[in-house]
RNA sequence: GUGGAUGUAGCUCAGUAGGUUAGAGCGCUAGAUUGUGGUUCUAGAGGUCGCCGGUUCAAAUCCGGUCUUCCACCCCA
């Protein structure tokens, strides 16, 4: 039989000792920002009931879910005239009734409904778990990545989506990244699309006005045209889409646009009062209102934060917003919820990029025990349960294989101290430590090894 | 889902007027060094040329399909 070539699914990867080391850094530093603002912890299941996913996230959504075949013999059950039909649609509900996460955020909504009677709301969780979704792989886009979800549901306080900001604040700090957040709300936009007349076609304008920065004024114009929106909301849009300057000068500008929307204006009230608060904070981190920010899934009512790098060109690697009615599709109303997803994987390829990791963290134990053979194990193994419960990772080379294949394998593992112990050490009861980037050696006394590796 | 590029040794890549045993660097293994790695020197192992099919006396090379990775669009972390 020939050997089959090993792959893993398209989008898909494994993570070597160096790699998970890295993403562990990401992942502690992150969580120790969660915890230190007391949010708590939960898990989900990597699968959820299709019925929970599908409809959450749009039509583009419902396409890159991955969706679960059913066991059995699904085929038996499905009525002839969906297979004659060849009715895709019905067909997957017939044989798929469950599929992979597509982010943490509608889990989590399900999850408060159903224990909602063992949570003490306002619930601040945090959530860091990998999702799926059936997209087409590039630079910066898996199938499978790692989300770090904050969420604060039960709370229509704007301190809330504050606090979030701050906590983006404090991760791209404790990691090195300089990162720009940025601000709008749902509210303007619905407004914007108000006082233009063309409300029907919010979904097309904010899709359009997003593009503004990557396109140009002049292509975004034309897309809205395309999409059958009048010149007349057209033109009426341009002062928002040239607008600029300073955040004192642009607000008052767009609460005159929006003056007929009371929905619109709300949204502005909302955004300065975040942004006061921000400025009052004095965070690391800068900010911006931007109105051509329409990112965010389809459930997002109010804020919407976006953060990117600003040194690497690279998609958005925190995003998030407020959602007031996630948990009513469950069969619980009036629950505002708000939150952010930190993007673990594109965090990783931005710091390869800035070679932002720190030296220190290192994959490997700090010494290395040669192996000799039996005698000298038995002298050694003692010494190494001792330097553990000291608290110092030491491991032995489990063959007595040559000193170069030994002190190769150190090496290529980048541990810092190898111990030798032969029948001399074992003799005048001492152990020979070398350090191996400067490459001295030294006798060393079992008492004194371990003060030395400390 | 749409359009474009890509695939040769473990890794990075050479290799077309189709023509004997397909190459390099790095890595790996062994020796120089019978208790000393990372430097140096020498030798060696390792390839269904992504996969399937077609054209041809002959295909890594030309053609078709398929998969992979990458880029743009769509959308998104």
């Amino acid at each position: 039989m020939a050997a089959q070539k090993p792959s893993i699914p398209k989008g898909t990867r494994d993570f070597s000792p160096i790699e998970m080391v890295r993403r562990n850094y990401i992942f502690d530093t992150i969580k120790g920002v969660f915890c230190n603002y007391g949010y708590q912890p939960i898990e989900t299941p990597a699968m959820e009931n299709l019925s929970t996913l599908i409809g959450k996230y749009g039509d583009e959504g419902d396409r890159l879910l991955f969706k679960i075949l059913n066991s059995g013999s699904y085929l038996e059950k499905v009525d002839d005239a969906t297979l004659e039909n060849k009715d895709q649609a019905g067909l997957t509900r017939q044989i798929s009734e469950k599929g992979l996460r597509y982010d943490l955020t509608v889990p989590f909504a399900r999850y408060v409904v159903q224990h909602r009677n063992d949570i003490s709301f306002p619930f601040k969780r945090y959530q860091i778990q990998p999702v799926w979704r059936a997209d087409r792989p590039q630079k910066g886009r898996y199938r499978e990545f790692f989300q770090c979800d904050v969420d604060v549901i039960g709370s229509d306080s704007l301190l809330n989506e504050v606090e979030l900001i701050q906590i983006i604040d404090d991760v791209f700090t404790k990691l090195g990244i300089k990162a720009i957040v940025k601000l709008n709300n749902r509210k303007i936009l619905a407004g914007i699309a108000e006082v233009i007349g063309e409300s029907n076609n919010f979904g097309h304008i904010t899709v359009a006005m997003d593009k503004l920065d990557k396109i140009g004024i002049d292509k975004v114009n034309e897309e809205m045209l395309a999409k059958g929106i009048s010149k007349k909301a057209i033109d009426k849009l341009q002062p928002i889409l040239s607008m600029e300057g300073k955040l004192k000068e642009k607000f008052p500008l767009l609460m005159d646009i929006l003056k007929d929307s009371p929905t619109g204006l709300k949204g502005c009230e909302e955004t300065k009062a975040v942004m006061c608060h921000l400025k009052d904070l004095g965070i690391n981190t800068k900010f911006e209102l931007d109105l051509t920010l329409a990112r965010g899934l389809d459930y997002y009512t109010g804020a919407i934060i976006e953060v990117k790098a600003v040194d690497v060109a690279m998609g958005s690697i925190c995003g998030g917003g407020r959602y007031d009615d996630l948990t009513g599709v469950f069969g619980l109303e009036g629950v505002s919820g708000v939150g952010i997803s930190f993007g673990a994987d594109r965090i990783y390829d931005v710091l390869m990029e800035l070679n932002g990791f720190p030296e220190a963290y290192q994959a490997s134990s700090k010494v290395m025990f040669v192996n000799f053979g039996d005698e000298e194990v038995k002298y050694c193994l003692p010494v190494i349960d001792k330097l553990r419960k000291a608290g110092i990772n030491a491991e032995l080379y489990p063959d007595a294989a040559r000193m170069k294949k030994q002190l190769g394998w150190a090496n290529n593992k980048g541990i810092p101290f190898i111990v030798m112990a032969g029948t001399e050490e074992i003799k005048n009861k001492k152990f020979m430590l070398k350090n191996m980037n400067k490459g001295e050696q030294e006798q060393l006394t079992e008492h004194e090894l371990i003060k030395k590796l400390k």
